[in-house]
DNA sequence: GCAATATACGGAGGGCGCCTCCGTTTAGGC
DNA sequence: GCCTAAACGGAGGCGCCCTCCGTATATTGC
C-alpha cells in the first residue's frame, strides 16, 4: 500500500527507469505488447539487468505504462454514471474502453491473459477501471435496458474480444464500431421486450 | 491443382510424414498452436530439417491438421441450408464453428492472423468453408432474420473473436455459448422490428 | 572533501526456439 | 547389386528470455 519508498531513487536509477519506460513507449507503439524487451534496453542505453532490475516482468513494464489510462477509463465510467441515459453511458464506455485497448497491439491478447492471473500486475491495476465499469452495467441493468445476466466480467472480457478482433484487421477502421453496435444490440433489453419471441 | 506428385513418396517419407502428423497433433493439442516444432520433430524421432521438409512453415502442418475438420465444416454449413429456420441454421453452425476453434489453444489466433494472408496456407484451406458460411449467412438475411449489413467477414471475425475469448476462459464452460447468444441478438433481425426505437 | 556503503549497473552466459544448409544415407528402378 | 534421385538429420547462426554476480557510483556521515 506503500509505494513511496522511504530514501528516494537514485538518480542515475531514475534516469535509467525513465529512459526505458521513454523506448519502451516508442518501441511497443510500434512492435505490439511482444516487442523485444533487450531491444528496448539498448534503445534507452542500459544493460538488460537494469531492466530487469526497474521491471521484473513484461506486464510490470505494460503496467506501469498503462496505468494513467486506467484510471483514466475508471474516472470516465464514474463520471458517465450521471449520464443521463445508462445504455448510452454503458455504450460510450466501452467505446473508449476498445479504443484505448487498440494503443498497443497485443494488448487485448495481455490484459486478458492477465486476467486469468490474479498475481499479475495488470490484474491489479486495472482493477479499479474495471469496478467502474461494473457499476456502468449495474445501473443500465437496473434501468431495465441491458440484460440481468450479463456479468461484468463477461462484458469486460467481450470487450476485450472486440478489441483483439479489430486489432487484427488495422486496414478496417470502422471494425470496432460496428462490433460494438452489434454487442449492445445483443446485450440490451429492447424497448418493446427485445423481440425474444422465436426463441 | 494437382496435388497428385508423379511418383507416390519413398516409403520412409511417407513413415515420417505419418510419425509428425501424429505428434504434432498430439502435442499441438497439449499445448497449443505455438507449440514447440523442435519438440514435436524430437518426439517423432526425425531431424528438425525432416519436419521443414514436410511442412515449410507452421501454418502448412496446422492446415494438414485441420483440413478435414474444415471440411466437414462447409459440408455443415452445406447441408443446413435445408434446415427450416434460417436463423437457427446459422446458430448452429456458428456453434460448430466455435466449438471446432477450440480444439487448439491459439487456434482463434492463427485462423485470423491466416484472414491477413492470402498466401497462408490456412487461408486458403479455409475457404470453402468460409463460402459455405456466407451462403448459411445470406439464406437468413434474405429471410430478414438478420441485418443486412452484416459482412459474411464480419461474421467470420466476430466467430473467433468469441472463440478467442472462450479459449481464454476455459474453466467457464458455458462462456461460448453466452456470447454466442449475444452475438445472435446482437445480428438479429427482432420479430416485431427487434426493438430499434431508442437509436 | 573523503571514506564507507548501500544502490545500482551491465552484460556474459545458459536455455530455448526458429529455420537453413549441406554432407550423408537410403529406397527403389533398372 | 548398382546408381541416383530422394530423403535424412542436425550443426550452427540468430534472436529472445532471464539470472547472476563482479564492478561502478551516488549518497551520507564525518
Amino acid at each position: 500500500m506503500d509505494d513511496t519508498p522511504r530514501r528516494p531513487m537514485r538518480a542515475d536509477a531514475r534516469r535509467n527507469y525513465e529512459r526505458l519506460l521513454a523506448e519502451a513507449e516508442a518501441l511497443i507503439a510500434e512492435r505490439g505488447t511482444g516487442a523485444s524487451l533487450e531491444e528496448i534496453a539498448k534503445r534507452a542505453d542500459v544493460g538488460i539487468g537494469t531492466l530487469y532490475r526497474h521491471f521484473p516482468t513484461r506486464e510490470a513494464l505494460l503496467e506501469t505504462l498503462l496505468r494513467e489510462r486506467f484510471d483514466a477509463l475508471g474516472a470516465r465510467a464514474t463520471g458517465l454514471l450521471d449520464a443521463p441515459d445508462p445504455l448510452d453511458a454503458l455504450l460510450e464506455w466501452l467505446r473508449a474502453f476498445t479504443r484505448g485497448t487498440r494503443v498497443y497491439q497485443g494488448l487485448a491478447e495481455s490484459m486478458l491473459a492477465a486476467l486469468r492471473d490474479e498475481e499479475s500486475e495488470l490484474y491489479a491495476s486495472c482493477h479499479g477501471m474495471r469496478d467502474a465499469g461494473r457499476a456502468l452495467l449495474v445501473r443500465a441493468q437496473r434501468a431495465g435496458t441491458v440484460r440481468a445476466d450479463l456479468t461484468a466480467l463477461d462484458m469486460f472480457v467481450l470487450a476485450n474480444a472486440i478489441a483483439w478482433a479489430a486489432e487484427a484487421l488495422p486496414e478496417d477502421a470502422g471494425i470496432g464500431e460496428r462490433f460494438l453496435t452489434f454487442l449492445v444490440e445483443g446485450i440490451r433489453l429492447g424497448d418493446a421486450g427485445a423481440g425474444q419471441g422465436a426463441r
